[in-house]
DNA sequence: TAATTGTTGAAAACCGGTTAATAATTTGCA
DNA sequence: TGCAAATTATTAACCGGTTTTCAACAATTA
């Protein structure tokens, strides 16, 4: 048998579709025996509303899109979880979008925008641009923004100057002073302001910060590798004794390297990296921890308010990532 | 500005909608003038069709579900990438239902189902009973498993007889003979497939299995050090030199059982595990790998010919895992 | 008893597309 | 040039709901 429509269920029930549409809705004005009658014939017939016809009608379609750049990575992984699990608790489904290719991000605004098949958006790690960010606004569609931050939107961003200036701090604060950063390619927002919690974590400290061990590369492995390689280089005088890497992938990549080199941490070097995936744990890395998880779930729970509530505030929350100590940093204190 | 209909298109284009909308559909009888107005007026007002009317009228969503019962995991991470990349080819696009309460299964079915909000249904481990099944095939709505297997549905499995048959036999073949197998939980089909085949490879050998070698334990980490172990606690004279984990979590539990108690591997164990899990490669395990990107794009290319050729044959693939080598089994023949 | 008010159910318009039936136009050919 | 045939465009019904309007009925009050 095909689906049964709200049109059985009325005839079920012996009552109009407007009657079962409004017990369907909640909505007042139904007494309580037809609202039984009608519960009864939905049991009865296991229907459920046709979703698109719903949504075409009340213009809503209990969906959020998650648009996200690389679904590969354990970050998002993290996030979506975070958000799945949300999503939940306010009967909402996911539709995910995985924009792979950088130069597709505005096909995908554009036709998310235009079919109105969700009812609000979440971007992770997006950069979102004014102009993205405007289109949103024309449509009226409501917008998130996870990892990411801009001023007219509701925006969850990490405090990425807080967590690598707690990365510098602990490594000054075992007795380092020659340490190197590794850091992102410059010009994106995490590296910049990884970097300049680099820089402020050292302005108030006694020891100078080196810029010939700064290091820029990539956020994967072979990047930290090479990175490495150039440390490795340096006479023993100008090596570092500690390294920050502002990835976990970046550290992985440096440990490898002075694995390699027949070196040893955190003996030859202290290390710490940044992210917190789930490998850091195994290879014993000191890292710095975001909250990925809750960091998805309050995304959900914002936009739900946007879409459900009509809650129209922009609500901007930065959160501080956490420094989680493991064997990698060393637990000595280095003696001058 | 609100988002522009197909009336809007036809005006601005001076043609009827209906007209419109054949352009849109790609379908015969638009004379090339009409078609170019058309295509013009849509891309000077940027118009998209609205979603839920297109799926009302055509009976059609562009949507696919995809059931998983645990988004966190590796396994099910991998296998979703491969979807999603996939789905692109068809333009078609993914909601995510995760079912994480395994009693929450049926009302999740019956509700995918009578929503009508999704073209088609993959499921991804989700031990689909006779009932499940049939709801699907009663409402006509295209359905495929992926590591899962029913007789009556596109299936796309793993043999999981195979991939140990491959462990035990590449640990005989180093000449180990007393080799413990860490069996999952024996009633699930995934333990008792492998348990069947690293039977099957004792019985193809002049080895005899040793069933008090065969330790029962959960897929998880504390699950393999629990059984590593009740291994450790058997006089040396009894002990295995080999142990096949049915699943790299286990494997990893004991490998870190292994170090505690002061031993090392490959030198007092030789160790195999199975899923080819990300960390494996860093922890050098030796492992049956299962290419769960592939399954993710087979499952997905099987699915989109059901639901855009009406394809209706039922197609069952059995793919074949495959034995990584990595240095946890050791690369020496023991001496008898 | 009649009039007023309050409830509730039924009917119809609408959401924005698709598509089959119908109408209009163009083309081909005598 | 005129007419039939073929091609292209328009119209209207429909997809399956929601929601507003309106009518019917019951209850309350004078």
């Amino acid at each position: 048998m095909s689906n049964p429509t709200i049109y059985d269920v009325a005839e079920e029930a012996g009552v109009g579709t407007g009657t079962v549409s409004r017990v369907l809705n909640e909505s007042e004005n139904v007494s309580d025996k037809t609202r039984k009658k009608v519960i009864k014939a939905i049991k009865k017939l296991n229907y459920y509303p046709n979703a698109m016809a719903q949504g075409l009608a009340a213009q809503k379609t209990d969906l959020v899109g998650v648009v996200v750049p690389d679904f590969t990575s354990h970050f998002f992984v993290e996030v979506l979880q975070g958000v799945q699990q949300s999503l939940k608790n306010f009967n909402l489904d996911l539709v995910l979008f995985n924009v792979s290719d950088k130069s597709n991000k505005d096909k995908y605004i554009d036709r998310v925008i235009g079919e109105r098949r969700v009812d609000g958006v979440i971007t992770i790690t997006m950069n979102m641009t004014d102009d993205d960010v405007n289109k949103f606004q024309q449509a009226n569609l409501p917008l998130v923004l996870i990892d990411d931050w801009h001023e007219e939107v509701s925006s969850i961003a990490v405090d990425d100057v807080y967590g690598s200036k707690q990365a510098i701090k602990h490594l000054l604060g075992l007795g380092h002073q020659k340490i190197a950063f590794l850091s992102g390619i410059i010009g994106k927002q995490h590296s910049d302001k990884r970097l300049s919690g680099v820089k402020n974590a050292f302005q108030q400290s006694e020891v100078e910060f080196d810029e010939n061990l700064l290091i820029e590369e990539e956020f994967t492995i072979s990047g930290g590798k090479r990175a490495m390689k150039k440390l490795l280089e340096l006479s023993p005088a100008k090596r570092p004794t500690a390294i920050f890497a502002a990835s976990d992938n970046q550290a992985i990549g440096a440990l490898e390297e002075i694995k390699a080199a027949n070196l040893s941490v955190p003996n030859d070097f202290a290390i710490v990296g940044y992210d917190n995936i789930e490998l850091a744990h195994y290879l014993n890395l000191t890292t710095i921890a975001q909250p990925m998880t809750k960091m998805g779930k309050l995304g959900v729970e914002i936009l739900a308010g946007i879409i459900l509530d009509k809650q129209n505030e922009i609500s901007q929350k930065v959160i501080k990532p956490q420094l989680i100590i493991r064997e990698s940093s060393g637990n000595k204190i280095i003696e001058k």
